[in-house]
DNA sequence: ACCATTTACATCGCACGCGATTGAATCGCG
DNA sequence: CGCGATTCAATCGCGTGCGATGTAAATGGT
């Protein structure tokens, strides 16, 4: 065998990487009906799952930095859908909460994930394996991480 | 059951989106010691794979725009690994090629892929499935996405 | 009670990533 | 041959994403 030199589809990480863009494409449309990118959808669905949750915790439920949530969840509070306040418990801690129009958004996004599902082609149980090994590898790979 | 409301974890989208994160982390140590970023990582690994590609062709294999890619590609010619030239053939596309120094540097990443390979904790079996799920997936997920 | 340390969020700079648009080169059809 | 359509890369605006840093609040050991 004569050296094979690797291509980026030979890379589980490239796999990732680009699996993710071609999800945000397929989301685009469906969230842009709506208003939101796809982060600001993450958030959102963090907060229809738990509403009241500082930054703190929407960074570790969704593995990102305050840096970059701060900005993104002041652009929701600019659209209406959430509000920003300082815990007076602890004035360190911001509370996330939605409003009512953050709340009522759940229902026009209810369809979005059936629509995703449907789109990979994969059957339900498929996904499930393919989700729970593409976790329990991120889990590894953030272990390994630091 | 009560209304399972689900949480990002649930989604088989958010889960790659997530692990594209980790394995950023993962490797940014690594590449910053050669000076590069995850993105410029992959067209090194283009351009390994196959020198002398338009950009046309890397955003093809990358699955990503011009937009994206011209300044990347000013920011490695800049770093002095490859060089930017219009086709004589055709002026309208650009020629992207390794310099001696870009060619050079794939020596210094070879050990990566090993390394992250341990890192994620799944054999080279399972990984290979897993990274061909995936891609399946992101063919149907790009299918429906126009 | 004091002050160093830690925690939590915000700010800044830089690098993606893409849609929309532009501009130049090429193609293709009559 | 002529000229509108198409192709290819570049540019612009906006929204992430993060490391480094800043700042204020809370903590903890003495």
């Amino acid at each position: 065998m004569p050296h094979a030199v690797p291509e980026p589809d030979d890379f589980i990480c490239f796999a990732i990487y680009s699996a993710g863009h071609a999800f945000n494409r397929l989301y685009k449309p469906l969230l842009e009906s709506i208003g939101l990118t796809y982060p600001q959808y993450l958030v959102m669905i963090a907060l229809w799952a738990r509403n009241d949750q500082t930054v703190g915790d929407l960074g570790e439920t969704l593995l990102l930095e305050s840096s970059t949530l701060t900005p993104l969840l002041k652009r929701l509070e600019k659209s209406g859908l959430l509000s920003r306040s300082r815990d007076p418990e602890d004035e360190r801690q911001v509370r996330v909460r939605l409003t009512r129009k953050g709340a009522g958004m759940r229902t026009k996004a209810r369809d979005f994930p059936s629509c995703v599902k449907a789109a990979t082609g994969f059957s339900n149980e498929a996904l499930r394996r393919l989700r729970n090994d593409i976790l329990s590898m991120r889990s590894a790979v953030l272990q390994a991480a630091d």
